[in-house]
DNA sequence: ATAGGCAGTCAAAGATAAAGAGTGCTAAAG
DNA sequence: CTTTAGCACTCTTTATCTTTGACTGCCTAT
């Protein structure tokens, strides 16, 4: 691929980007100093590589899914954030009195707001935290609640029943013998050591004391599995003329309901990356851009959901800056 | 309105809950044994009185939101529940080991995949919550983490940073004055307490104690306040025929976004309530069917949003099913 | 009060036509 | 070998028109 190439697609990526209409060879006649019939070779050849496509026969052309991947690969040169990108999101993070959640939250709505897209925050607790302190507190003869907190502050609880009641004391000889045992584990061993050195000790008699245990092990169970998910913004995605027809906009909405397909979303890399397309496995019609993040005790993946035809750049830059001053909280 | 007038309206309504479509005079003739003439006479007058209307002026008709509204209050015949829906949602309420929140989630998402509407619950703290124990742990020089703990078994918790640190002894001060004022008052009564009781003691200097105290009455505030919100099957309610059109979509998937929007569809009646278009203040095209909930600490609202051609009795006794197996929970 | 009959209205669907944007290909020029 | 001009062709978009069918409203007769 030469240079004039080279400038073409990204001509074609840029412009498609803004207007959202296929591109013709005479528009660009000024652009690349060259007549359109030139022009129209070049585009039918980089249609050969793969990297253009016409929406019918005699249309322009937009960018393929591989074209994007060009682009965003070799093409696009990386700006910084817009100014005005930056201060909207300081609101936030310069708010001191913000809870975590709450911070991520908001920001992602302003994120949202800014671009159009949808922004989907997936969190759980680190494996990095150690339990710190179990407690269980009697609320009725049958009802008890159980509070777990982690080194890194990480809180936890669930109440739960025992049918038949249960004594303070009974109460008091689990929890210890829990503690003893398991303070200072990472969460993610916790289950192990409940299972195979709380669990013999315990033994299988069905008492009280195995009750309450059993009880305690689901809840860590449910602790170490479960994943909170935070979406902002799914009607602005719907602005975007991409969605402007009925179906599309039941499939992507039916798509944002289905945790399955959400907790796919889960980012493993550090860096910002970009799925364009079927590179998502989510949907063909959306490119998404994610990061992991990691937060006192709380790590996740941040995802901006757009079309194809993305900001790329902007978006990237935005996800990368929404990933720092979140970790810096 | 005599009866062949009100089994006329009864006929309309159910016929087009059924198909969606208009209804025409010629349709109705045996029904009703009489001519299509006869029927258009009786008609033209119920849409003189404002229970139908016409999509235009050549064809058949529909109810009005009067027509509905006529249609609930007096004429259609509560029917129990149907067996098959009863069973779907014993799946969840049999199954002891849901957590309450859990099992809310689980029973909207079967409500609504069963209705094709949409299910909202918003829950909040029961203000019968009294306070029962005051916590706060340090988990770093500068890091705390506060919880507190009601009568009936809520919990929340809180991290704090207090940047100059504070120390243990300070912690302990501060959280036995606030225990002494506070155990067992109600949840919203305690900010006020902390403020006329507790505050005078503390003081205005700003010290240690002062932040962390003022810390947990920000924390206290936000729980009183806080409300949470599930919804389940955005994209079920749009497989009704209603919302095939692109841009009606994106306004009910806006509303849904919105706070205000859906924390306004709280009900405080705790019967079974039906609003209808414009009645619901949230859009002129669904009908709401709301309840009141209360169990165990938690007290919040239970929705149904569907077209206003809904199933209103099916959707009626499916509400109060819920409500019901929720508070038994 | 009811019914028959007819004229009139409107939506939905299909057919047709014209305009406009853009391509592919060929042949000539640089 | 690369570039360009030119022309035929394709396809979308938009508008206009027509037909069909489902209704109603109203007048009149029973």
């Amino acid at each position: 691929m030469n240079n004039r190439q080279t400038e073409l697609l990204k001509l074609i990526v840029e412009e498609y980007i803004k207007t959202a209409k296929p591109i013709g060879s005479k528009s660009l006649e000024e652009k690349l100093n060259c007549s359109s019939a030139t022009i129209r070779n070049e585009m039918s050849y980089l249609e050969e590589l793969g990297y253009l496509e016409k929406t019918h026969t005699s249309s322009g052309r937009i960018p393929s899914e591989l074209g994007y991947r060009y682009y965003v690969d070799n093409i696009m040169i990386p700006k910084e954030l817009n100014g005005d990108d930056m201060l909207k999101l300081q609101t936030i993070f310069k708010n001191q009195s913000l809870v975590l959640s709450d911070a991520i939250e908001k920001s992602l709505e302003i994120v949202s707001e800014l671009t159009n897209y949808t922004l989907i925050a997936l969190g759980s607790k680190s494996l990095e935290n150690c339990l710190s302190k179990v407690e269980v507190i009697p609320i009725t003869e049958t009802n008890l609640v159980a509070i777990i907190v982690t080194d890194k502050g990480y809180v936890e609880n669930r109440s739960f029943t025992i049918e038949d009641g249960i004594s303070p004391l009974e109460v008091k000889q689990t929890v210890d013998l829990i503690n003893k045992h398991v303070i200072g584990t990472p969460l993610d061993e916790v289950s192990a050591k409940l299972e195979f050195e709380v669990k013999p000790i315990i033994g299988d008699n069905v008492n009280h004391q195995k009750k309450l245990f059993d009880a305690f092990c689901n809840f860590i169970n449910d602790v170490t599995n479960e994943s909170n998910v935070k979406m902002k913004g799914r009607a602005n995605i719907l602005k975007q003329p991409e969605f402007s027809d009925a179906d599309k906009i039941k499939k992507i909405i039916s798509k944002f309901e289905d945790k399955d397909f959400i907790s796919n979303i889960k980012e493993e890399d550090n860096g910002v990356k970009v799925y364009i397309g079927s590179e998502t496995e989510f949907d063909n019609d959306v490119t998404i851009i994610k990061t992991k993040y990691n937060v006192n005790g709380e790590e996740g993946t941040l995802a901006i959901v757009g079309p194809k035809r993305m900001e790329y750049n902007r978006a990237m830059m935005l996800l990368e800056y929404l990933k720092e001053n979140i970790e810096n909280l």
